[in-house]
DNA sequence: CGCAGGCCCTGGTAGC
DNA sequence: TGCTACCAGGGCCTGC
């Protein structure tokens, strides 16, 4: 799934691909892909055409064209979003939901989104940063992140550790992967108060999201060619490294205890029971906590 | 305002 | 075989 260093990894592509170009046109194949383009998808193309790309920039998980209009055609991947560069002459193929065609003639840009949970729309003004995503927090890769203040936001989080940890606002760019990974790594389990922790651990943890990150975006660059802007959909490259993530039943990479899973938000969460004890709950249930699965009435 | 949880969506797969 | 249920899950939205 794409997090940030996925979509770091297109963001370079398209920086390679794309960037310097003219837009031809846009042509819009299935709504929903624009639905956050509130002025409609006629509106969405006569923006981008004939606009040259002048740059391609990243907060979080989210990536968009800087236009020389000054507007942004900004965008989401979701969780199976991609950004591919084809030949005007490939077969579109049965997700294709926008494609963009050059005036030099050259390779498309064409969003490919199976599950339709991405999208695009055009940021009027938004080349420096869409107004859409001001609420989006810096993410570790950015040169303004400020750890110290991403700390202490963290601490007076009432709420689990892991929980804090996807919230876009605290934090760009962490998803249930990485989440799972860092906390691992931090030997913390997920439902551990954020508030709880010391100022020293949160730093710690802070380190470990970064290195993980860092790492996985350092295995997504080696994946892509000159024709395919990765991100597979799948967890590329990176997925051998995990230690959690995914891994059920599977030994801990560090202590050989079973890897156990355990519902979260209606997904899952991945643990070292050993290494990542649960907090101990002597007053009433941490809201948000993991606990048996159960279906949801009606 | 902070926080919890529902919902959106589709293809692959497990189970019956 | 064909059906149902479940799974992946980021972010927006609503309600408390």
């Amino acid at each position: 799934m794409p997090e940030l260093p996925e979509v770091e990894t297109v963001r370079l592509g398209l920086a390679r691909h794309v960037a310097g170009r003219q837009i031809q046109a846009a042509d819009v194949l299935h709504p929903r892909a624009v639905r956050r383009h509130v002025a409609g998808a006629a509106d969405f193309v006569a923006a981008v055409a004939g606009r040259t790309v002048t740059e391609v920039r990243r907060r979080g998980k989210y990536l968009w064209l800087a236009l020389d209009s000054g507007d942004a055609v900004l965008g989401h991947l979701g969780m199976s979003g991609q950004m591919l560069v084809q030949p005007p002459t490939a077969a579109a193929g049965p997700h294709l939901r926008v494609r963009f065609t050059f005036a030099d003639g050259g390779p498309d840009l064409r969003f490919v989104d199976q599950r339709t949970f991405g999208g695009m729309l055009v940021s009027r003004g938004g080349a420096e940063l869409p107004r859409e995503i001001a609420h989006i927090a810096r993410d570790p890769f950015d040169p303004l992140f400020d750890p110290d203040e991403v700390v202490a936001a963290l601490r007076r989080r009432r709420t689990g550790v892991k929980r804090a940890l996807l919230d876009q606002t605290l934090i760009g760019g962490v998803g249930n992967i990485y989440a799972d990974e860092s906390l691992w790594r931090a030997r913390l389990h997920g439902d551990r108060l954020a508030a709880s922790l010391s100022r020293p651990v949160a730093h710690r943890l802070l380190g470990h999201v970064t290195e993980v990150m860092t790492e996985a975006l350092a295995q997504g660059g080696t994946s892509f060619d000159a024709l395919y802007v990765n991100v597979n959909g799948e967890s590329g490259y990176f997925d051998r490294a995990l230690a959690v993530y995914g891994r059920e039943g599977q030994p801990c990479r560090r202590c050989g205890t079973a890897v156990r899973r355990e519902p979260f938000l209606n997904r899952s969460s991945y643990f070292c029971p050993r290494c990542q004890p649960p907090p101990r709950r002597p007053g009433p249930r941490l809201p948000g906590q993991s606990r048996p699965r159960q279906r949801a009435a009606g």
